[in-house]
This record gives structure tokens, sequence and C-alpha cells, in this order.
DNA sequence: TGTACATCAGTGAACGCGCGTTCACTGATGTAC
DNA sequence: TGTACATCAGTGAACGCGCGTTCACTGATGTAC
């Protein structure tokens, strides 16, 4: 082979994060294929040996991106016993992730066009979703029912991700900075609510 | 003149009303000039009459359709004097606003582009989302301090925009269904906690 | 009153450009005989 | 061992298309003299 083993597979990943990181930072629609492939070193038309189509990238880095902030979001809490609500909390709704949508979770960024998007990535997206609200219900006190859990998981991604996309979209960075604070605050309250 | 008095004021009503829609329903990008305008009966070129650039015409739609809902909520609790919080809640959170993108909030459907858009847009954006939270702070009981008030407003709205933009993306209706409600179940929690 | 001109909302062709996708081709390597 | 062929990741030109924007023009009306 020309390419060592494994290259092929290799050259895929680092399309799918090269277009994670840029759909995050400037829109699924805004990212054209022949741009996306000149960033990585490599030219358009090689895209086709690895993708169907664009709408099939976008499907798998809706995927495969929400799978891998829901690692990151296991990592955080690993071997800790309490508090998991407040770690997710200050690290979902910090500053930091505010200001860096490339790095940061794709909900958080692209929410609005996935709902536009096609079937198969919004199939994608709602079971990485599903993952996550499950991830978050597990750190909710135990005594809580199945259900009750569900429900506040729900409200509490769904308050993360809403004070995030505000907090990105405002120009004033104090108003910025005072909805994360009023986000992680709501966070608590409502993982501690009756 | 050719046509009668307030016409072309008119005509650039009907502009921004048709953008206000279908940016919402279709994302701003994936609107064109020569197709929105063929959509109420004109043509292209005359745009240029009425805007200096489409960037001009999305800062206006931003803020007038954000100004416009801030008067619907301001409605649905005109003279009401208990339940404001419920009331614009249930109507935020409803099935039939998950549902009808183009006719609903510019914040739940373009937040996340707003983000990435122009700055007179993001101004635009920043003041009528500081109207909005006045305008439920107001709802919240008296006993509250301002600050307290600012902060439960923002937790409010952000909740509200995340859990209809999560609610929209998903593919499945009855998790789309449990997010509308666990939201509004949070809303009123929100309100409520100490 | 009649004529010449100014106004101006809207038209439609054209500009350069980037889009998603296709496809014949390249060229280094592995395999068959 | 040497030669012919198959493999296949990547190239780059080309396809039709729609984008945002510009601009000379149209034509119905109002105004000036």
């Amino acid at each position: 082979m020309r390419y060592e083993k494994g290259h092929k597979d290799s050259t895929r990943q680092r399309i799918i994060e090269a277009a994670g990181q840029r759909f995050r930072r400037e829109g699924i629609e805004a990212v054209g294929i022949g741009n996306l492939m000149a960033g990585i070193g490599l030219t358009q038309g090689g895209f086709y040996n690895h993708f169907e189509s664009k709408d099939d990238l976008v499907r798998e880095v809706v995927g495969r991106s929400l799978h891998e902030k829901l690692e990151s979001m296991r990592a955080l809490n690993a071997g800790k016993r309490h508090g998991g609500i407040a770690r997710l909390a200050d690290w979902y709704l910090s500053a930091a992730h505010r200001d860096d949508p490339a790095g940061g979770c794709t909900c958080s960024a692209l929410a609005m066009e996935i709902a536009r998007s096609s079937e198969p990535t919004r199939a994608a997206f709602t079971g990485e979703l599903r993952a996550t609200l499950g991830l978050i219900g597990a750190q909710l006190p135990a005594s809580l029912k199945p259900k009750q859990r569900r429900e506040k998981a729900q409200a509490i991604f769904a308050s993360m991700v809403g004070t995030l996309a505000l907090a990105r979209a405002v120009d004033d960075p104090a108003l910025a900075d005072n909805l994360l604070a009023a986000g992680r605050r709501a966070v608590l309250a409502l993982a501690q609510a009756a």
C-alpha cells in the first residue's frame, strides 16, 4: 500500500474532528467541503472516499461529538461520590466553555441547526441526548423515583443549553457572566427542589 | 407617485415579516435574497431599495421580531394580577410553539446563529433580551430584591429557550413532550425557589 | 391647458464567487505468476 | 528474480447552481413653467 495501515481511518477521524470544530464555531451551513478538506491539507475530491455526502458527515459528527462530550462528563465525576451536579454545572456553564464553542458541546452550539437537519442527524442527536440525560440523572439523589429523576435531568440539561446559548449571543460580557452565574444556581436549585 | 403613499414602507414591512418567518424556519444562512423577494412577489434587485445588505436586514429582523414577541408576552398578562409566570411558561413551552418555529420566538429558533452574527445584530438581540428579562422579572413576587429578580428572570428565560431548542431537535415526539412538561415545571420551581 | 422634466419603487441581467458532487486520473505499493 | 497487473487514497478540473450585490433601465405619477 501507498499509505501505512490505518491511514484511511485516521484521515476519516481527522475530517470528523475538524468538521466538528468548524461546525460548532461557524455553523454547519457555513462550512464548505472544499474549505474543510483544505484545512486539513487535502483536496475536496477526496472527501467522497470517506463520506457519501455532507449530510452523512453531519450525522456522523453530531453523533460522535456528543458521545465524546458524554465521556468527558463521565470522566469529570469518575470516582467522586458527591456534588456531581455542581461539578457538571461549573464545567458546562464556565466562561471557558462559553468562549470556546469549537472545543465545546455540540448541543449548545448547534441544537437549533440540528432541529432543521435531516432525520438521520436528528436520530443521532436524540440517541446521544438520551444518554446524556441518563448520565445527569445518575448524579441525582438515589431517593428520587425514576420518573422524577428523568424529569429533573431534562430540566437541568435544557437549562444549561439555554443559558450557554444566551450567554454566547449577548454582546455584553457582564450580562453574559450574569447569565452563567444564574444558570449555575438554577441548576443546583432544580437538582434540590422537591 | 406611481404607488400610493406609504407603499414603500409597507413593502419594507413585508420583507421584514417574510424574512423573520423564513429565517426562523430555515435558518438565516439558508434564505437567499432572491428567493426571499420572489416569495413576496418581487425581484431581487428591489431588495437594495430597502436595505443596505443582508446583514442590515438580519439586524432589523432580529430586533423587530424579538420586540413583537415581547409585546405578545406583555399582552398575555395584561390586566392579570397573578400567575404571570405560569401563563408565560404554558405559552412559551406549548406544543404549538414547538411545532411552529416560523411564527414563534426568534430567540429559541436563532439564538445560536445570532451568536455567530455581526456585532450590530448581537447588539439588537441584547437590547431586546434585556427588555424580555425585565418583563419576566416584573411577574415575580414583589418581595424579591431587584438582584434576585434579575437572576431568576435570567434562569427562567434560559430554561425556556433551552427546553424549546431540545424539544425541536429531538426526533421522538414523546421525548419532546416530556421535555416541554419538564421545562414548564422547572420554570415554576425556579420562580418559587428561595 | 399642454409639454417637458424629475422622481423613484421595482425590474432583470450581469458580476465574481463558493457551493456539493462527479469523475478520469495519478502513482506508490502489494500481489500473482 | 523479474515483470505485469490490481489496489486505492488522494488529486484537481469540471458540472450546474444559487449566493450577495450592482446597475442601467422602466414607466407611472407629480411638478414646473
